[in-house]
DNA sequence: AATATTGTTCAGCA
DNA sequence: GTGCTGAACAATAT
C-alpha cells in the first residue's frame, strides 16, 4: 500500500492523533527492522519526550521530537499506523508501539517486515545519506527541475517514475496511475518522449496524488476515470473497456491499456 | 502447492 | 557510470 498518498495519509493522522502527549512507554518488538540506532538508544531517544511536528520526503515520514531530532517510519509493502485506547482493537502485526499517558498507543504495523525504523539526527543528510530524489509533491519540484532530473536518463518512463533515487514518492501502483492518465506506454524510453509527451507526464504527477491524498488514499472515492481500481485479473481500461495488458516492466507487475497508451511517439 | 504481493537493496552482467 | 534482471528480505492470501 504504501506509497506517496499512503504515508501523507499516515503523516497526517500522526499529526492528528500524537502530537504533544509526552511518550510514556516504548515497545519494540521487531528488532530486525531497526537500522542505524540501536533498540536502546531508540527507547532513549523517545521516552519522555514529545513528537512535535511530522514532515515527509517521498516515501518516508518523519516525527520530529522536541529534542529536534527524528523518528523516520518507512512502511515497506505493508506498513501502517494505528492509533488505539482499546486493546482489541490492536492491529495484529505491531512492530512498534509508542505509549502515551492517556493510555492511547500508537502502533507501526507491518505484516511483512519490510518496512523500517530508523532515526535521523538530521533530516537533510538522511534525505541526503539516502540519495534521494526530489520529494514530487514539493513546491520547487516543477516542470523544469523535472526536465533537468530526467533529460540525463534513457531507462523506460516507469523505471524513471520509481527509481527514488530519481524521483521520491512514487512506487508500482501509482506510476501505472500517471502514465495512464498521461497516455504514456509504460515501457516507453524516457529519452524518446517529445517535450510535449514529457510536460504531458509531469502534468499527471501532483494530480493524481493529490487527488488520492485528498480522498484519504481510499482508491474507492477516486474519479471514475482513474486505472487503479481496474488492476487485476481481467481488469478493464475503464475508458474503453479493453481488456487491460499486464506486464513485467522495470521488474514489476504493470497494468496499461494497449488502446490509450501506445508506445509510438 | 505454486504464485503473487504496494517496498528497498545488491550482485551480476551488457 | 548506467540500466536492466533477478534474487533476497518476510509473511500472508489465493
Amino acid at each position: 500500500m504504501p506509497e506517496l498518498p499512503e504515508v501523507e495519509t499516515f503523516r497526517r493522522y500522526f499529526d492528528r492523533t500524537s502530537l504533544h502527549q509526552k511518550i510514556k512507554e516504548v515497545r519494540l518488538y521487531s528488532p530486525e527492522m531497526i537500522r542505524g540506532i540501536s533498540p536502546k538508544k531508540l527507547r532513549e531517544e523517545l521516552r519522555g519526550h514529545e513528537f512535535v511536528s511530522t514532515g515527509r520526503h517521498g516515501k518516508y515520514l518523519f516525527a520530529q521530537l522536541d529534542s529536534g531530532k527524528d523518528l523516520v517510519l518507512h512502511f515497506g509493502m505493508t506498513g501502517h499506523l494505528k492509533y488505539f485506547n482499546d486493546p482489541k482493537k490492536s492491529p495484529s502485526y505491531v512492530r512498534l508501539l509508542i505509549q502515551f499517558p492517556n493510555d492511547y498507543n500508537l502502533a507501526f504495523d507491518c505484516l511483512r517486515k519490510l518496512g523500517r525504523i530508523s532515526f535521523a539526527n538530521d533530516r537533510a543528510k538522511f534525505i541526503a545519506d539516502k540519495k534521494l530524489g526530489p520529494d514530487v509533491l514539493a513546491d520547487d519540484f516543477d516542470f523544469n527541475k523535472f526536465l533537468e532530473i530526467v533529460s540525463q536518463k534513457k531507462g523506460s518512463v516507469k523505471s524513471i517514475l520509481m527509481n527514488q533515487h530519481t524521483l521520491a514518492g512514487i512506487g508500482n501502483l501509482y506510476a501505472d496511475e500517471i502514465l495512464f492518465q498521461s497516455r504514456i506506454h509504460p515501457s516507453q524510453r524516457i529519452n524518446e518522449l517529445s517535450k510535449a509527451k514529457k510536460k504531458r507526464l509531469f502534468d499527471a504527477i501532483k494530480p493524481v496524488l493529490v487527488a488520492t491524498i485528498e480522498r484519504k488514499a481510499d482508491w474507492a472515492k477516486l474519479p471514475k476515470n482513474y486505472l487503479l481500481n481496474d488492476r487485476g485479473k481481467e481488469g478493464k481500461c475503464p475508458l474503453c473497456g479493453r481488456t487491460l495488458m499486464r506486464e513485467t516492466v522495470a521488474g514489476r507487475t504493470t497494468y496499461y491499456c494497449p488502446r490509450h497508451q501506445s508506445l509510438k511517439r
